[in-house]
DNA sequence: CATGAATGAGCGTTCATTCAT
DNA sequence: CATGAATGAACGCTCATTCAT
């Protein structure tokens, strides 16, 4: 039984990513020069050129590789939860969990896209608007399914709800970032808690 | 009684401020040239680097340029208000009103730069930071004033508010500039008036 | 009364133009590197970039800059001819005269443009195509004008006359060129010059 | 009687050449690359580099391969001409049987390889010397047998009527070539034929 | 002050070529 | 031999900045 070594090609495309992908979450697409990933990789120019058509393919696998890191912690901690009522909590409940990773990683990606791409990397943007469509419609999910099981009241608005989550998650987290404060992450977290709380059945 | 037309240079230096400011706002520090600027204001490069020392001291112009025009608009708003409680309401009541100008302008300045200048450029997040600084700090005020005139809840944790009120103006405003949504920000919006609303003194 | 000297840009222009042109005409487009140029001029890539919009245009400019330098001497030597007759001989001579020069040169710049650029350069192709009408055209008239006035025998099929001349010339020259042999290219003119001759009305 | 076929290795060279020539034939040396030449044959460069020392070893190659497939068709003229008369016409015949070919294939191999590589390339250049002094030879030697089989006048310049004829040919089809008009070519030829038919010994 | 021509470093990208597998 | 991943130099071009006029 052959073990799966991936090949060799695999292996330096992977380590561009991984290389590329804090970089570009540092520094921005504009900001980040094809020199700063020959630094970070120890490759040359040539080299990362034979694995990726220019910078934009480079970039746009770095940030698939950054949604991909943050909603493989999600799809576990939403796998751990039992109830739908824990799977919703466990977005603001994850978030506390590794708000200080991202700190470190130059604040969320989905985020950091979203602000420099909008007007500038039609590429990039749209995929920041898919993964946020992607996350709203799972907040839904559980909302919905959470009124169907009678937990949720039923006079919840989902798609209002799912919103005001994610910009309380995304607003804090860059402000945190920015100001070197844990409490806005911290702050957004308790409100975003509250909030769901608040959506309870009414007994 | 002080009037005068400024000297000459201190309209052109103006005319780069007003020009750039957007420019920067849209495309971000890194992703503007200085040939951009050339293009929209119509002067040399050397009548610019007459005007300012290089590319950051612009850059520096620009964004407080972009936050005076928020911070005029909101004195003015908040001047308006009568009391207290209408001041504390006039913030996001003032978002409501110009949140579509903002996203046509390339979206919060204070969260753009924010992003952008975190990890990249001491200067401007230093002011990012302060302005952020500032707005909670007048928040807390309204606060701490309504505590003391008795409209507001004393349990109120005046800083702690003031953080989610801020995350969710400026989340919601992210949110709604990359996705081209404006639920996103009338919605957090909304969300920011009920957490106003809830603070009110239990009778 | 202003002497007119040329503003320092048109000089710059100028001295890319006038160093690019044989090069251009040595190497080829492809084979002609910026380097090349910066070299030949002492001029940085910058400056030059400031003057021209890319390779092309330089490019585009040098060649132009070869068809002036060649028509400008065929059209004094046209001007100096007396009769048509003389005229049309004029082509010959004329190359008689230059044949060194322009081999020493790189070759005939309206050769060597077709030959690289008929199947990778529309713009360059085209100006060559069209400078060989011009000649063409030229040379038709003059066979035109003798039969009018009776000295050119009125059968001559002047288009075809024409491109004969041209083939002759083109093709010696660049025989002599790579074969470093004069004769080619004297013994095409001999030729040509017979085929002249023999253009006269029979008596 | 050896048939055989060729070891898998000749094939492979053979591939290269045969699709590399006209490559290198159309776009010249320098604005050819090994990365046309992989596009090309679908071999990968390792393999090219296998069976050819460098590009210009390729190139060598190719260019020579061109020389053959003009070589083995006018030989076959030749040979399909019973007299020496019929012979010398074969050439500007068989220019007229295969123009249209040439022209297709990118032009004339021999001019196209001398324009370029004349100031840039001396090995392809003294190719390119060697193939046009065989043909000239070719030509003065059919001249010679036409004189001492007395069909053609002794007074006739041999050297100087190959020069002749090559030019005529080779500069009628480079015009026809780049701008696309027959009658350059079909014109030269016309006039080559005329040129042999007037050395015929007079009666 | 303003101009515009110039600089030189750096950009993203492609080149011919090599070499372990 | 053939592969495909890698190299490092060079490519065409743009950058922020300077300075004589």
């Amino acid at each position: 039984m052959k073990s799966a070594i991936p090949p060799r090609s695999e292996r330096t495309r992977q380590l561009i990513i991984e290389s590329a992908a804090p970089i570009f979450n540092k520094k921005g697409y504009a900001g980040t020069s094809m020199s700063d990933l020959t630094t970070a990789t120890g490759l040359t120019k040539g080299s990362i050129y034979g694995n990726f058509k220019d910078k934009d393919d480079v970039a746009v696998h770095a940030f698939q590789h950054n949604i991909d890191l943050i909603f493989d912690f999600f799809s576990k901690e939403l796998k751990a939860a039992g109830s739908t009522w824990d799977k919703l909590l466990a977005y603001p409940r994850g978030f506390r969990k590794i708000y200080r990773m991202i700190l470190s990683y130059g604040g969320c990606p989905i985020l950091n896209t979203a602000v420099e791409a909008d007007d500038t990397h039609a590429v990039l943007r749209k995929m920041a608007v898919d993964v946020l469509a992607k996350w709203k419609n799972s907040i839904i999910s559980l909302i919905t399914d959470g009124i169907d099981e009678g937990v949720i009241d039923p006079a919840t608005d989902a798609a209002k709800s799912a919103e005001i989550l994610i910009a309380l998650m995304e607003g804090g987290s860059v402000l945190s970032k920015v100001t070197g404060e844990e409490s806005y992450m911290l702050n957004a977290i308790d409100m975003a808690e509250e909030k769901i709380t608040d959506m309870q059945r009414p007994t």
